[in-house]
DNA sequence: CTTGAAATTGAAATTCAGTTTCATCTGAGG
DNA sequence: CCTCAGATGAAACTGAATTTCAATTTCAAG
C-alpha cells in the first residue's frame, strides 16, 4: 500500500470523513495509473473494477484528493481537464497537438524572468500557467508518424 | 467606419456570407469595446443598441470573425473565455485574481528559452499559453483596495 | 423594382462537463 | 450489533456553447 493512499486514508480519518470501498478504489486506481489522466479515463479504469460504481463519486473523490494535496487539476485548453499527481516540484508543459503525449518541463530562467515581468507591471505572481502546444518528435512530418489521439481533434491553439 | 469594419465585410462577400445588420452591429461593437470581453458582455452591450438580437448570432458571428482573423478568443482558467483583438503582434497576460484586470506583455527572451526547451525534448511549438497570475498594485495588501471582479471569486490558480 | 434560392436569424431543444438533490445505504465509534 | 453522520448513485439540474428548424432576410439575376 502506497504512502500516498495512506496519506489519503489519514487525511480522511482526521476531517471525519470515512474511508468506502470507493475512495479507496478510485485512489488506488489513480495513483497507479499514468501521469495525466482524465476524470473519463479514471472512471473507465474503476469501472472495469467495479461496475457499481457512479461517475459522481469519481468527481467526488477527486475533489478530496485535491484538497489532500495528493492530486492538481490542470486545464489544458477547453474542456482538456487532466489530474496529475500533486505535492511534486514546480513544471510546466509541452504539449504535442496531434498524439496528445504531455512532457513535464521546468526553467529558473523562465521563472526568473516572469518574476521580473511581474515586478514591471506591479504585480505579485501567486500561480502561473505556461503551456507549449507542438509536434512531439514522432508527430513531426519527417518522421514516420505517431498515430493522432482519438479526443484530440481539436486541441487548444491559443497565443500564436 | 474602421478598416477592420471593411475587412470584415470583404471577408463575408469573398465567402459567399452576407452582410446583415445584427453582423455589422455586433463587429462594431466588438471593435469599439476595450481589449478583453466575454461573450456576456458583448451581448449586453448589443442588445442595448437592439435587443432582439439573440445570444446565438453573438456566437456564430464571433466564430466568423475569429475565421476572418479579426478576434482571438482566450481561455483564462475554467469558464473565463474572453475575446480580443486578433492581428497583433503576440503577448501574454498578467491577470488579476483579484479585480480581474489584464496586462498584456512580451518577452523576447522567454520566447527564446521557450525554443530551448522545445528543441530538448524534440518538440517544434506552434503555439503557447503563458498567463501570470496574482495580484495588481491596486489589489495588494498594503495599499486602498481596489473592489472585487463580479465574476472573479474563483478565478484560475493552476501551477503554483 | 421584383423574385427566389441560399444564407441568416432566433427560439427552443440539445449537448457536454460538472454539480446538486435526495432517498437509501454503510462505516466506524460506541 | 446499534446508531447516525457521512457516503453513495440515480436522476435532476446548471451554465456555456452548439444544433435544429421554421420563418425571415439578403442579394444577384431578371
Amino acid at each position: 500500500m502506497s504512502e500516498k493512499f495512506i496519506h489519503f486514508r489519514k487525511f480522511l480519518a482526521e476531517r471525519g470523513y470515512k474511508t468506502t470501498r470507493q475512495r479507496d478504489l478510485i485512489a488506488r486506481t489513480l495513483f497507479q495509473s499514468g501521469r495525466h489522466i482524465s476524470v473519463e479515463e479514471l472512471y473507465q479504469h474503476v469501472r472495469k473494477q467495479d461496475p457499481r460504481i457512479g461517475l459522481v463519486t469519481v468527481y467526488r473523490t477527486l475533489k478530496l484528493l485535491m484538497e489532500a494535496g495528493l492530486v492538481e487539476e490542470r486545464h489544458f485548453g477547453e474542456g482538456h481537464t487532466l489530474y496529475e499527481e500533486g505535492l511534486r516540484e514546480h513544471h510546466d508543459h509541452l504539449i504535442c497537438t496531434h498524439c496528445g503525449k504531455i512532457v513535464e518541463f521546468e526553467n529558473h530562467i523562465i521563472e526568473g524572468l516572469q518574476e521580473e515581468v511581474a515586478k514591471k507591471y506591479g504585480f505579485i505572481i501567486l500561480s502561473h500557467k505556461h503551456e507549449l502546444y507542438g509536434l512531439c518528435e514522432t508527430c513531426q512530418p519527417s518522421t514516420p508518424q505517431g498515430r493522432p489521439h482519438e479526443n484530440l481533434t481539436t486541441l487548444p491553439v491559443s497565443s500564436a
